[in-house]
DNA sequence: ATCTACATTATAATAATTCTAAACTGTTGA
DNA sequence: TCAACAGTTTAGAATTATTATAATGTAGAT
């Protein structure tokens, strides 16, 4: 999603009414250069702290499942423990810090196609993806 | 693990008590064919519906958490919202199965090796785990 | 048999998420 | 323009998964 953009006409556009609430979300997650991997308390801060924006937690969870139902988000498994979001909603692949608990983009040139060669019956394939975790060297005993 | 083995023998190797509980989920975990994928919540139900055996909730977390951090379990995230654990401690990959939310493995020859092009400067890949998520082929409008 | 460190247990506490029901607001069309 | 309605927000309660607490029990050693 470009930046500046009319979040109020994006939002009319998938049949979500424009909210003051909806369009400042928007706006932390979506005025930014790259991608944005989140959890709910991480767009909570951002929302108190940098914004200024007063949001209910109901609401924060509402609006970034509304999201996801829309395609506007999509949720990433990495952590059994937490749900973490992702800005970029096309197929790819990631990186996973284990040190600082950040999530990285893969793009295409990153990791080759994945070739399946295993087939279930009367199932189809929704998605392929790769999780690359990493974590810091610090066997470099010299 | 195989079948039948001295569970007792096993638990004393990596430095477990063998409790009756303990012996009693390895029982529930290892005394089978196939490799083993489970919710904390699908072994509370086979100890005490299949097995008879009345462990405490605590007990059963403890107990996991107890092998996986010996290498007799591994965790796996798949949905951020439960835990899953493996009885297959490799590196490994798998299917997911959306319909009725079930892991399957995949062996060596269902997915060629990944080959990562991308490169995190201090840090070291500790895994690269496919996910493919599968779910029933219902648009077959002939 | 006794001792001690570790394990189990019931229960309370915490954390993440969802529900509820009342108040509020964007949109529509008279 | 503005009433009416459907959809939205909200505070707080409820639910669910998980972890902590502290008393009791037990495996393994002597
Ligand atoms: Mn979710
Ligand atoms: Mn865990
Ligand atoms: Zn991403
Ligand atoms: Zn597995």
């Amino acid at each position: 999603m470009p930046k500046n953009c009319n979040f109020i006409e994006k939002l009319r556009e998938v049949g979500l009414r424009p909210t003051k609430q909806r369009v400042k979300m928007c706006e932390v997650l979506y005025n930014r250069e790259k991608t944005f991997h989140f959890t709910i308390n991480d767009l909570v801060k951002l929302l108190s702290e940098k914004m200024n924006q007063k949001i209910s937690l109901a609401t924060v969870y509402n609006t970034v499942h509304a999201f996801e139902k829309k395609g506007y988000l999509k949720e990433i498994s990495i952590d059994s423990h937490k749900s973490y979001f992702d800005t970029n909603t096309s197929a790819h692949h990631h990186f996973f810090d284990e040190d600082t608990h950040e999530l990285i983009d893969c793009d295409e040139s990153d990791i080759d196609k994945i070739s399946i060669r295993k087939n279930i019956t009367g199932k189809k394939i929704n998605s392929v993806e790769v999780l690359v975790r990493v974590a810091s060297d610090n066997q470099t005993q010299k």
